[in-house]
RNA sequence: GGGCCCGUAGCUCAAUUGGUUAGAGUACCGGACUGUCGAUCCGGUGGUUGAGGGUUCGAAUCCCUUCGGGCUCGCCA
């Protein structure tokens, strides 16, 4: 007779010793099986957890006979009675001072043998599992992240809606957008030659639902960007997108730290201390070299322009001279600086050759005769500054010198790139397990030297400080951005901005950033128009939900947080998309493919197919 | 687009550095075993060394091309 598997009675992880004598019906798949000739053993494994089902051949002969056929991922439903396992007891299963005594099974599904081994030793490798992914989710740690993002997704959706904001869909058909990532983009058939493009992010939409009234939207919503991957970077990614209207500054990062204290509270169990503390750009740069600074680290970068000036010392002189600045990291003693081999400073001037820099002057301070010398490396060009150099660094006896030299943007990313590579080669172990803070103050323009013009540091709504907006038109260098920024360990979580709600504001920055009005009309002319309707000064944030939940679940890839994801390459193993479509299909779109692009497609159908003849031949 | 690394049984890896018939663990199949729990023991099946070309008496190993994967720079307001 057949289980009922649609009546579980528990689930894998829920038995425990006070269960015992209970009759139970459990569903799931084969974990592992265990045939002793005499008792078999079945690890049965569902999304909750493992419960241990023993067959014995003598009380329960016939299950026990189909149970000896299990193997790992049949699909089975299992009748039995809960009973204590005494001296046998499984510390490592939550379930294991238990096991379920078959009266009864059913195979529901028989699987083939898997391509790889489904438990969390696995060590198939990625592109594999990616391609079965569907086997990969039944892993007890894959499911462990499926539930964790699913909890900080609830936790921030409650926060938001008793904190009175609404979730308000937003198109995912919608307009190419100026500046920023490429767009993924989608045809229209009606309206052929015309495109829709994703959205990178919901932008003008939430600034229209504050210009709309809606006062407070949060919404958790898809995102994408047509560029290169990297291992925290997918081409589509979800976003928790918040806006909110009659606010400043202030208002919004309460309002998210808030929202982040329940994330952590949810995913970790801790209260993160608030206010998170706040550092200004300029002092972010000037300290650790970038915007994002991970400041659970010390190997501060200090500024030695002056101290090196006059030394003679070509490389510093020459900077110095053409404008630039020369700033120095130390590696303590106490930091590991004895371990700091010629072949590891070497290699690491090679990795800053390789992003652009011209090398890294090195050098280590020891104790001579007359006070500080420097040792090695370019310590004969420094030497005549040892001891103020010394001072300004505040390095000692023992200390290695790590040095930039050049323009300011240049010399802050090489010394950055140093200090992260120093801290991951040397092992230094963080202050604190969170640093959580907010970079604030950051500059409205950036100036880019190939295109001659500006760009925005953050986007294009974005307002000025009211203190700046008179130096628009004379020193848009000057002006600083109501924009924020959150970090956490180095990482950038989230960044907003006040928005411009004043039209003639709109007007000169896009003019600033040569964005023509004709330009304008075209791009955002439903956005200057709504700017003439009566706009509320609002402001909001956007963060990336896989980051956090990447973070929070201490993995270090994004495609180990989200379902289906895509290779560096931006294409799914699992089904293979994006593919070709037909002929036909492209014809009633009006679009026709490139001669070199539809030549190239051709080729490789075409070894593809000789693949296939060959594989053929050879069965016959 | 550039740089670096990887590709050998279904899976994870070896192969004495160019030398005989490409091995092991695991999975799978058969057998043994009544307390295992990443079961154990015995036996067996399983290979276009990613693909194509070249050098060589001889290639998994060297060279070229190509495909796929990963990290990274550019890029990602």
């Amino acid at each position: 007779m057949a289980i009922p598997y649609n009546k579980r009675t528990h689930r894998n992880g829920e038995l425990r010793a006070e269960n015992a004598g209970q009759t139970v019906r459990l569903v799931g798949w084969v974990a592992s099986y265990r045939d002793h000739g005499g008792m078999v053993f079945i690890d049965l494994r569902d999304r909750e957890g493992i419960t241990q089902v023993k067959f014995n051949p003598e009380t329960d002969p016939q299950a026990h006979a189909l149970a000896r056929t299990l193997r790992n991922e049949d699909c089975i439903a299992v009748e039995g009675q809960v009973a204590l396992r005494g001296t046998n007891i499984n510390p490592k299963l939550p379930t294991g001072e238990i096991e379920v005594e078959g009266r009864a099974v059913d195979l529901l599904s028989k699987s083939d043998p898997t391509p790889f081994e489904i438990d969390d030793f696995t060590k198939a490798n990625e592109d594999l599992r990616l391609q079965y992914r569907f086997l990969d989710l039944r892993r007890p740690a894959i499911q462990k992240v499926l539930r964790l993002r699913h909890d900080i997704a609830k936790a921030v959706r409650d926060y938001f809606d008793a904190q009175g904001f609404l979730e308000i869909e937003t198109p995912v058909l919608t307009k190419s957008t100026p500046e920023g990532a490429r767009d993924y983009l989608v045809p229209s058939r009606v309206q052929p030659g015309s495109f829709f493009a994703l959205p990178q992010s919901p932008q003008l939409f939430k600034q229209l639902f504050m210009i709309g009234g809606c006062d407070r939207y949060a919404q958790i919503v898809r995102c994408f960007r047509d560029e290169d991957l990297r291992a925290d970077r997918q081409p589509e990614f979800t976003q928790i997108d918040v806006e909110m209207a009659f606010v400043q500054m202030e208002d919004v990062m309460e309002a998210v730290e808030g929202c982040v204290a329940g994330m952590f509270r949810v995913a970790k169990g801790i209260d993160v201390p608030r206010p998170f503390p706040r550092i200004s750009y300029s002092e972010s740069m000037d300290r650790f070299g970038i915007d994002r600074p991970d400041m659970r680290f010390g190997l501060e970068l200090r500024d030695v322009t002056d101290v090196v000036r006059d030394c003679g010392f070509q490389v510093f002189s020459n900077a110095v001279q053409s404008g630039g600045v020369v700033k120095c990291l130390v590696v303590k003693t106490s930091e590991g600086a004895d371990r700091l081999t010629r072949k590891i400073t070497d290699g690491l001037t090679e990795e800053l050759k390789g992003i652009g820099a011209g090398g890294m002057p090195v050098t280590k301070v020891v104790s001579g005769t007359n006070g500080l010398e420097f040792s090695t490396g370019v310590a004969k060009f420094v030497q005549p500054v040892c001891e103020p150099l010394c001072r300004q660094a505040g390095a000692g006896p023992g200390d290695f010198l790590f040095f930039g030299a050049g323009k300011y943007g240049d010399v802050c990313k090489h010394l950055h790139h140093a200090r992260t590579r120093l801290i991951e080669i040397l092992e230094l172990k963080p202050s604190t397990e969170w640093n959580l803070l907010w970079v604030v103050d950051f500059p409205m323009f950036e100036w880019d030297d190939t295109e001659k013009r500006y760009f925005s540091t953050h986007h294009p709504f974005t307002a000025p400080r009211d203190e700046d907006v008179d130096r628009l038109s004379t020193e848009p260098d000057k002006v600083r951005a109501k924009a924020y920024d959150l970090v956490l360990n180095g990482t950038e979580m989230a960044g907003g901005s006040i928005r411009i709600h004043r039209r003639d504001v709109q007007q000169t920055v896009f003019k600033l950033l040569g964005i023509s009005e004709e330009e304008a009309k075209i791009k955002f002319q439903f956005l200057m128009e709504a700017l003439r309707f009566g706009a509320p000064p609002h402001g909001g944030i956007a963060f990336g939900l896989d980051r956090w939940v990447m973070l929070l679940a201490g993995k270090e890839s994004l495609r180990d947080v989200i379902a289906y994801p895509k290779t560096q390459r931006a294409v799914c193993p699992l089904t293979e998309a994006p593919g070709p479509v037909s002929d036909d299909q492209l014809r009633e779109l009006g679009i026709d493919l490139r001669p070199e692009v539809r030549a190239r497609l051709e080729e490789k159908a075409a070894s593809a197919q000789q693949t296939v003849h060959r594989a053929h031949d050879e069965e016959q």
